[in-house]
DNA sequence: TAATCTTACTATAACGTTTTCGTAAATAAA
DNA sequence: TTTATTTACGAAAACGTTATAGTAAGATTA
């Protein structure tokens, strides 16, 4: 349990805590035989110098917080992973917080994270969160943020996501093609960027191939996966039931399956199914998943980068930017094949 | 952008920083009055303490890390949410670190640490770590460490994990019992706690119903997904293929299965399938995939659990413990039902 | 009334760095 | 030789807290 700080070195090397301070940094101050000394010394004890005691004189932590709804996720679990990547190479530590998409959550954290613990955040916005304020107040005390994937537009800054609006327009375009002509859309929540958008695909879509949209077919599933079972269900049992179903994320595409499987509908034969989808396994499922697949690693690399940058370079702000990255559509088994005429 | 800090409010109020700094602190040196009027300025203020400068000065930082091989895998998906749920009731921040399974990086991570910015660790150890320096080096300085999963018997502290080789003595038991006679065992790594348990008690299962064990029945893939593909299909295609197959790991599995796509081989009726794994859409797999299932989120929280509570009464070091913490076999299609007989 | 004890504060040192400023010695320029 | 410059270092303040020790004023006791 030995404790090894500037001092112990200095008083060891006979020399001041300033020598070995600036030896350390490579300062041009001091020559180059003292600082090999300190340096050999420094390796020999394995010192570390304090972080802590480091950030209060510089003003900077080199750490950032990463705060999403939750980690449990292929898409949050990946894009965890690409910011990783990235603050380990340009040595910047990550502190993770989860919402459990729970807009109190997310606002305590913002608060605590006034506090200086932090130089930027790397954000994906709860299902519930309605204003940003706590966002705002954030941002006055001088941190960083960038958006992805679930971005507030309100706030000026970088946002990185895919091309949710065009990506929403394939899918159901592929599922028209494929022979649906009742299509419905299961969204998260109506205030989620990328629900709105993807719907919005989904709608022109519909448009494009002049399909009237029965506002009954847009089936707004919480984030509770009970709830979402028991409407997707009720879609699925009722009279006149779509042929063709978007889902804007993957759990709620899972759910379909389950149901489905309950109600005893085959997809593809009497549904079409498609969803937004980074399961790494969606080739093994009975049938196989169609996806629009998420470049979620490279969007955590983005949104990391992006943020970075402007803290190395001491920026004040992040000007407003939108950074797109696309999407691609796996057709696989769930959204092809005939369709049962009855 | 306003900074506040203790000074400011002492002078906005009148009083010394010290008042300022115990009335926030609820002191009993502080009258209710001065307390009140502090608390509510800091309220107004937004003030929230600068944790760097409190954790110099107190000796700790109410900050761990988590050091695992991925994040993109459902089993540290869940162990990450499990200890993060901890970490967010008692106060503590969580630092997560990726090895992507390389020792030198664990190595690096772990060196790097030794700088008092974390109080503990929590951690899961790569395939490749064959010595404990590095974690010794860490615990030298009086950081605090509990393992989980993948844990490193020769170190002494808590280790908290699954019944692995119960599990796997299970798993085969099940594959006997549903008929099949050469059973196979993919390994990740015999130098992985987690492997070498359960393949023991894979050769116990075999032992207990007098199954002579076929050393080319136990296939020891790399973290490689290629090479891991390729072993199997080797495994898969050998002039005696087993009849049942037993994966250590999820990831696995689901090679096996694109191998027996590729090959058409029928699961279960070819080969019968289990294997560790906290996919929650097991069921919808074709076939449904019979798993034995983790409890992932609570041996995290419960090695967040472990950790706080030493970190909370100060002590010096943990004591040597193993908790184990059941899994469940969830027999799905992948292991049950006919046999081809050929 | 004097001595003691509380109450409610303040001053200050310390945590481990970094950085500014100062300076002695060595070297170069005049 | 004197003056100016460079080199290599050290002293000390600062970052924002916390904790120890000290102390006036008021309350209590003898």
């Amino acid at each position: 349990m030995t404790k090894i700080n500037l001092k112990i070195l200095a008083h060891e090397l006979g020399v001041s805590v300033s020598t070995v301070s600036k030896a350390l940094q490579d300062s041009y101050e001091i020559s180059q035989e003292t600082k090999d000394k300190v340096r050999s010394l420094a390796r020999k004890l394995n010192f570390q110098p304090n972080p802590y005691a480091s950030s209060l004189r510089r003003h900077q932590t080199r750490t950032i917080a990463v705060i999403v709804p939750e980690i449990a996720n292929n898409f949050f679990a990946l894009a965890i992973n690409g910011i990783e990547s990235i603050a380990q190479e340009k040595g910047y530590h990550v502190l993770i917080y989860l919402t459990h998409d729970s807009y109190e959550k997310e606002k305590s954290i913002c608060e605590h994270l006034q506090s200086g613990r932090i130089d930027g955040v790397l954000m994906s916005v709860t299902t519930e969160t309605q204003e940003y304020e706590h966002i705002a107040k954030l941002m006055d005390k001088g941190i960083l943020l960038v958006f992805f994937d679930r971005v507030r537009h309100e706030i000026e800054t970088a946002k990185v996501t895919t091309d949710d609006f065009v990506s929403g327009l394939s899918a159901t375009e592929h599922l028209i093609q494929n022979g649906a002509k009742r299509i419905a859309y299961l969204s998260l929540s109506p205030n989620l960027s990328i629900d709105y958008k993807r719907k919005a695909g989904y709608l022109e879509g519909l448009h494009k191939y002049n399909i009237s949209q029965a506002p009954e077919l847009i089936v707004e599933c919480t984030n509770n996966d009970e709830e979402a079972y028991q409407r997707i269900k009720a879609l699925l049992t009722s009279p006149h039931r779509p042929d063709g179903v978007f889902a804007s994320v993957e759990k709620l595409a899972t759910i379909a399956y389950a149901v489905c499987q309950e109600l005893s509908l085959q997809i593809p034969q009497d549904v079409k199914l498609i969803c937004f989808s980074n399961l790494k396994i969606a080739a093994l499922l009975s049938p196989s998943l169609s996806t629009i697949t998420q470049p979620a690693f490279e969007i955590g690399k983005e949104a990391a980068s992006i943020l970075f940058q402007h803290l190395d370079r001491k920026r004040a702000s992040i000007p407003n930017e939108n950074i797109v990255l696309k999407s691609i559509l796996v057709p696989r088994a769930s959204s092809q094949g005939e369709t049962l005429m009855i």
